[in-house]
This record gives structure tokens, C-alpha cells and sequence, in this order.
DNA sequence: GGACAGTAACTGTCACGACTGTTAAATGGC
DNA sequence: GCCATTTAACAGTCGTGACAGTTACTGTCC
């Protein structure tokens, strides 16, 4: 009986926690939207910008760092070229490939980025300890192995 | 310094830990589209037939429980009505209002979804303790009051 | 050196999420 | 009892994620 109390109690808090957890997320990745949107872009835009800024960098590396499909990524490159922040430039190692170059304009955006990355995480984490930071991090990091089979996916 | 070499590391989990967050919840999302594609159904629809399968409810209401707005639950009754899952019937009380019936059809699949819920949930949270699940819960509901302004958002 | 598998990028489609704006109905103040 | 506010649902747009399929190029195996 008290098996099956607690049984149902930790049902219970797994189904809560993940829908909990994915509306953590979309809550975040609203507030980080509205962040940006001051500089006029999205969340994954200023990722994407942040990344290509450090490195000269094809789409299939941008793709792992981002967590999106090569798909998505075209089409984010796309909105970024149209927006006049990066070009496309052909490899010519290896002709299948791209090089993300940004632009001046791109190059004065993404020193900006990490500040409001970071504004927003660490509102996000405010009253958080190192420990319990550390320990949540260690708990994503099973979850995305129990759930796509890959560690730190 | 070792103050420094600290706030550093605590910056570093911050950073990783909300784009983790975004991750993990991104994966799980994915995860439980795929398990549902055997119902014909996306994850957001499964939750909104077994919502609406408790007991008769408006849009406004399953969209408090959902997560989204009016414009995303418009959009997804349409869907889940197109496929013969549910009807729309204006209330009688208040007529600005709709009341969701599940037809036959979305009866007899209500029941299933519970269980593909409980089964890539129980999957994402393997070998977490109850202790683990209610630290993480904890969490989770402080990360929302901090990102959205609201407790249980 | 020619077929063949694998890889990089792209295209098109569907389902959302957020946002803006609109219409119809209810409600509260006076 | 009327008007302003609020609320319920809906419509349209944009950005993104997942998926399937295509094309161009690379490297490999025989």
C-alpha cells in the first residue's frame, strides 16, 4: 500500500515534470524571442550568429551546435542572408560544402548576443546555487541520454 | 581568484543549462511525436484528447491546461476535428463560448494516449529517484516563476 | 576508372508557437 | 438601460522543428 503510494506520487511527478519541463523551455524560448527582438532577431538567428562569429563555419557544424536538422538550417541561413548579416561562400576543398563569412553589419550584432544570452539565463537560474546548477545540469544530461540513446545529444 | 574561477564555472553551467533545457525538451518533444505517430496523432493532440476526454471543456480551458493560445488551440481543434477526433458546440450559457465533445472516434482513442505518455516519460526519467523527481520539479517551477513572473506557470 | 555508398546542402510539406488584429457576446459602472 | 471594457474564439503572418525527397560532389572498392 505504501509501494503503491509512493508509486503513484512519483507517476504523478513524472508526468508533471515533463510537461513541466517543456513548458520551461517554450517559456524561455519566448522570453529569449522577446530579448532579441530588440536587435531585431530571433533566438536561434542570434545563436546561430554568436556560433559563426567565433569561427568561420559550415552549416553542418553550425547544425550540431544548434540542434536543428540541415533543412532548418538552410532556411535560417536564408532569413540571415536576407537580412544582410552573413554570406554563403562555396568551399573549395570540398564544393559541396559552405563557408558562413558574416558581414560587417553581422560583426557588429554578435558581440551583443552572449550579453543578452546571458541576462536572460542567469534570470532564469536567479537564486540558483552552483550545487544545484551542477546537479540540474547532470539531470539534463541523463534525460537526453535516456531519451535519444546518445550522451550530452 | 578562486572567487573568479567560480563565477566563471557558474556562468558556463548557466549558459550550458538553459540551452540543455531547450534541448532536452526539443528531444522529448520529438520523442513523443514519434510515439504517437502510431495513433495519427502529434503530441499536442494526444494531450489535448486526453484533456478534453475528462470532461466537456472550452477551447479557453484546455488552452490554460495546454500551454498555448487561442490562435494555436484554434488551429489545433481544426485539425483534430478535420480528422473526426471532436466536435465544436456553442454553448448554450455563454455564447461566446464552445464546448469540445470527443466523437466516437476520438472516445475510443482517448484512452491510449495516457499510456504513451507514461511510457517515453517513464523512459526520459529512468533511473531517477523520487528524491531526484521532486528536486527536479522544484526546479522547474522556480525556473518558471523567475522566466515568466508567475508561480506554476 | 566506373559503379556505388555516403555526405553537404537544398526544397517542399506539415504542425506548432508567438504575435497582431477582428468579431461577437457578456459584464460592470454609471 | 447604455456605453466602455473585457472575454471567447477566430484569422492571418512569421519563424522554426521534423520529415521526405533531390542534387551535386566525394571517396572507396573492385
Amino acid at each position: 500500500m505504501n509501494a503503491t503510494r509512493h508509486g503513484n506520487a512519483k507517476l504523478a511527478l513524472v508526468l508533471g515534470g515533463g510537461s513541466a519541463l517543456s513548458q520551461v523551455a517554450k517559456d524561455l524560448g519566448t522570453a529569449l524571442d522577446r530579448a532579441f527582438a530588440d536587435l531585431d532577431l530571433t533566438a536561434q538567428q542570434a545563436a546561430l550568429l554568436m556560433h559563426a562569429s567565433r569561427s568561420v563555419s559550415s552549416p553542418s557544424a553550425l547544425m550540431t551546435r544548434l540542434g536543428t536538422d540541415t533543412a532548418g538550417m538552410t532556411k535560417l541561413l536564408d532569413r540571415l542572408e536576407a537580412k544582410g548579416l552573413l554570406l554563403r561562400r562555396r568551399s573549395a576543398e570540398d564544393r559541396r560544402s559552405v563557408l558562413i563569412e558574416l558581414t560587417d553589419t553581422g560583426k557588429r550584432l554578435a558581440p551583443k548576443v552572449p550579453i543578452v544570452f546571458g541576462k536572460i539565463t542567469r534570470q532564469l537560474f536567479d537564486g540558483f546555487t552552483a550545487d544545484e546548477l551542477s546537479a540540474l545540469s547532470a539531470m539534463l544530461d541523463r534525460m537526453s541520454h535516456n531519451i535519444t540513446g546518445n550522451p550530452t545529444a
